[in-house]
DNA sequence: CGGATTTGACCAGCGC
DNA sequence: GCGCTGGTCAAATCCG
């Protein structure tokens, strides 16, 4: 499709590092487009509206043989400049460079692009939210403002 | 031609 | 038992 502003997007520095088979990653990143380029190639294999959300939920999947990672990307439905990625499970491979060489370690040095602000938060202020203690939660706050004109 | 995306339908689980 | 929601898969289609 169109990657709109997705050169704002780059620079994830996503600490795939701690996650392990049974960890879960919620990104919550300000942006007008669903698709967030973090390298990988996804592949949607169902979209779904939830209820509560006005806005469809999406699923996609690494395309890549044996590495069954699954994202789901769901808007918020107060703001729909706010995207949510899950991510669940971890790449068995190398990221499939060609779209950001970037690859940064589970340090957060994206001084490349332009300086996001990376704000990893712990489970505290999803009070509501009940994860199991096998589920490590990561809440990166991806503070973008001026996302395509 | 290959790969990827789309939408709909089907199935499972849970709640009432 | 029925209804609802959520989730996944599949076939068809479109684009590059």
């Amino acid at each position: 499709m169109t990657w709109l502003g997705l050169q704002e997007h780059r620079g994830w520095s996503i600490p795939f590092s701690f996650i392990t088979k049974n960890s879960r990653i919620i990104v919550q990143t300000r942006s007008e487009v669903d698709l967030l380029d973090d390298g990988y190639k996804w592949r949607k294999y169902g979209q779904k509206v939830v209820k509560g959300n006005p806005y469809p939920r999406s699923y996609y999947k690494c395309t890549y043989a044996g590495c069954n990672v699954r994202k789901h990307v769901e808007r918020s439905s107060a703001d729909p400049k706010a995207v949510v990625t899950s991510y669940e499970g971890k790449h068995n491979h190398d990221v499939p460079l060609g779209r950001n060489t970037i690859h940064n370690a589970a340090g957060n040095n994206t001084h490349q692009l332009k300086p996001q602000k990376v704000v990893a938060r712990k489970p505290a202020l999803h009070k509501e939210m009940d994860f199991g203690r096998d589920q490590l939660q990561v809440v990166l706050q991806f503070k973008e403002e001026q996302i395509t004109a």
